[in-house]
DNA sequence: CGATTCCATGGAATCGGTTCCACGAACAGG
DNA sequence: CCTGTTCGTGGAACCGATTCCATGGAATCG
């Protein structure tokens, strides 16, 4: 339990025989040093396993080679997959990722932004929620270079990388309008959460459109979270007039309905259809497949890495949008029990790559693939 | 675009007419303060709404309030959920977190554990993997407070939390002995991970106590990820006196095993019984269900933070082992197709508590009921 | 060959807090 | 009334890097 003082560069440079500013040079990638001195520090370095003290550096330098990465909830695949994405490519720049959980709550979200701001990242990757108060003003007073990830916040001008619910929405209501379905529940999300609201606007023009029901009843409004989705079904499918789909705006909460659905002795598909926003993985798996509508989610992290690092730089990147589309499986199509059982043994989508098991392959690097 | 230069606490200081130290102070809730001096400095922090700078409050104190995670992906819903544990019960107590993602990889869990150690982390979280080499030595020698999480690395001796899997898996085994299988197949996990290592271990005792058949073609080797899951099922199932039972060693291979079955036509429960170690929200709405080894993740992330936060005051808690039990679902049990169907409308699990729309019940903090 | 540029280098200032230390005032005890 | 604590305070050192600036030697140029 001897605690030997900590190596500091002032060491390496003793040790290699050169003064500390040339040491830092060395070790920071400096040019101006000669091979000489380059290899008498750096070995010095390797000798003593000298780790440079991060916060000593950036407290000179003003940067921290680290970004804030502000999400809802890591346990939503989405922004699982989308934390994942954004690190990644964070670390491919050389940016570690600090991650806040802002739990759907303003506070948490407030706090996290405090800690980016006290930590001094160099930008911040943020999928806000409320209005444009509390930290996030303080964040842009002190121009720290911001973008938005999958939601926005009305009347804050930083860029963003969105997905365009509108198509995928528009399509699937077309569809669920061609299967035969004329009222449609909708478990809307939070109004104060950009993507909730523009996709239930989204939705009723698209149910405008295409003349269904609009009766404001077959309208739930959910908190993004599966228990609310639960709550939203059960309620919609007691109704005196149920309606005979079921629309879902984020996973979650469609996972919720399914499990309330069950309860409820309602087969999805061939009771009521359902068709969810956001595409996981393993919808595909459910029994009936999950008809969702699906977004690139790997994009659009190294989107929003990519942009944090242009207004690093100075730039001021133009905003993007991706596109959606709606991937139609069993949970949406009317059938009879016979096709069903057939189906069940293989699924029309499993086959090709857009199957399960091969969607990792955002990026194919070390699949060990077995050795038995 | 004026680039104001940042509040600093001589700012404050002077605001509030006092020395830099007794600011220092206030802030940092010395309690060698007089009220006056105290209502003074708070009162100017506020007006210039001054944040501290981390790095050299840290640089001076040698303490970071901040903590390393390190995991091997967050796309996996048992590691999602263990983020979030353990970031919110370190949020809870004054620390934030910083994620590394080891993507199953040495080389990125070195240069993530290489960035804690010059990030000056408090303390490092890890759930690691390979042999005790690279930057883990490094980690240790600079004696950095250190906990395991979950999987835990021979030879060297930090405390850890992990799951006792021997007990779920022996209880597995014989649950599927009990429905009269004799031949199971395994998918095992890498074996330079210790969690792969002991549920090995502990499926093999099981299968010699239950007197099953120990031909080692029956286990097959993946990677703890979803394709090699796939790949082992097809595998498995294809030998030439194929396993009417399958066990995977985690979750995401479960997965990659039912879209398997699924594209070979086989299925889940009425075809080939199916048990997966790590339970997931979602798996009870698989139909059939999953049949799941299941442990309190929860838990497991909070003892984590409070075991480091006992390592970096000083003392050296004792490890701790938490169980884990069988849930017994429909995959695993062999039925008629007419009380299949029966069962689809009415699961037996999904009424009470345990069912999926209320396994959020971690922490029942704001859940919004609803509003409509 | 002398004047000028180039370049690697070391000394010292610096970033923005925390903390050591000395000091003076207030207060209690004898 | 004098001594001994206690307590709030300010000055200054300090944490460990980076970076400004001056310097001297080598290389380049007229």
């Amino acid at each position: 339990m001897t605690t030997t003082a900590p190596v500091t560069i002032r060491d390496v440079a003793a040790l290699a025989g050169v003064s500390q500013a040339t040491a830092s040079r060395v070790l920071s990638g400096n040019p101006a040093t000669s091979p000489e001195s380059r290899t008498r520090v750096l070995s010095a370095a390797a000798d003593l396993d000298f780790r440079p003290n991060a916060q000593a550096r950036s407290l000179r330098s003003t940067r921290t080679q680290t970004l804030g990465l502000l999400i809802s909830d890591v346990r939503n695949p989405f922004f699982a997959d989308l934390a994942h994405s954004v690190e990644q490519a964070a670390l491919d720049r050389g940016y570690v990722t600090l991650l806040g959980n802002a739990n759907e709550s303003t506070d948490q979200q407030d706090r996290y932004l405090d800690t980016f701001i006290s930590q001094r990242v160099d930008g911040v990757i943020a999928a806000p929620q409320g209005a444009g108060g509390g930290s996030l003003t303080a964040l842009l007073e002190r121009s720290i270079p911001t973008v938005f990830v999958d939601r926005t916040v009305e009347g804050i001008d930083v860029p963003s990388v969105t997905t365009d619910g509108r198509a995928g929405i528009r399509e699937a209501v077309r569809h669920l309008a061609a299967e035969g379905h004329t009222r449609l529940g909708y478990i809307a999300g939070p109004q104060a959460i950009s993507t909730a609201r523009q996709r239930l606007e989204a939705y009723l023009e698209a149910i405008a459109e295409s003349g269904l029901d609009q009766d404001p009843h077959l309208i739930f409004y959910g908190d993004f979270r599966s228990a609310s989705g639960a709550a939203a079904a059960e309620h919609l499918l007691r109704l005196g007039k149920p309606p005979t789909a079921l629309l879902a705006a984020d996973s979650p909460m469609a996972i919720g309905a399914v499990a309330a659905m069950r309860r409820l002795g309602v087969r999805p598909g061939a009771d009521v259809a359902l068709v969810a926003f956001d595409d996981i993985e393993w919808f595909s798996l459910l029994d009936p497949a999950l008809t969702a509508i699906s977004h690139d989610v790997g994009a659009m992290g190294r989107a929003a890495v990519d942009m944090l690092l242009q207004v690093i730089d100075g730039h001021r990147p133009a905003s993007l949008r991706l596109p959606s589309r709606l991937v139609i499986r069993k949970s949406s199509v009317r059938e009879s029990a016979v096709q069903k059982s057939a189906v069940r043994q293989a699924p029309a989508e499993s086959a090709g790559p857009a199957g399960p098991g091969s969607r990792n392959d955002t990026k194919q690097s070390d699949q060990k693939e077995q050795l038995e």
